[in-house]
DNA sequence: AGAGTGACTGGCT
DNA sequence: GAGCCAGCCACTC
């Protein structure tokens, strides 16, 4: 193991996306320059396990599915934590996803 | 070394 | 909006 060199990036951005708003695996991977990467922003995720100050359920794809509420919990488990920061989820959609979307190449800045 | 898989995306239908 | 296909990189068997 030890290749968690993006993958501690990935993190780090998940985590300054603020409460309430969401982002996309395509955003970040722009964003580290990983475009092509967009699967491997996923797959980093998957070592979310070990970063529970990754708050993953405000990543989602660029339609705004919950595509990684399976690997929470339960499959609810996302979609609450998204609602408890006022989120509003419809059939594991992201409402109004366009309007929440944290795009970290244009809302942070490193 | 080769093939399969995956928390994706863009384009077309 | 929803579905299908192809391209991409990293990891596992």
């Amino acid at each position: 193991m030890e290749k968690r060199d993006y993958f501690e990036e990935v993190y780090e951005v998940v985590r300054q996306v603020p409460p309430g708003r969401v982002t996309t695996y395509g955003a970040i991977a722009q964003f580290l320059s990983l475009r092509a990467g967009a699967r491997m922003v996923g797959w980093a995720m998957n070592g979310c396990h070990a970063r529970p100050d990754v708050p993953a359920q405000r990543v989602v794809n660029r339609v705004g599915v919950l595509s990684g509420k399976h690997f929470f919990g339960t499959p609810t488990r996302m979609q609450e934590l998204l609602e408890v920061e006022g989120v509003r989820v419809n059939d594991d959609r992201v409402v109004e996803f366009q309007k929440l979307l944290w795009d970290p190449s244009i809302e942070l800045t490193i």
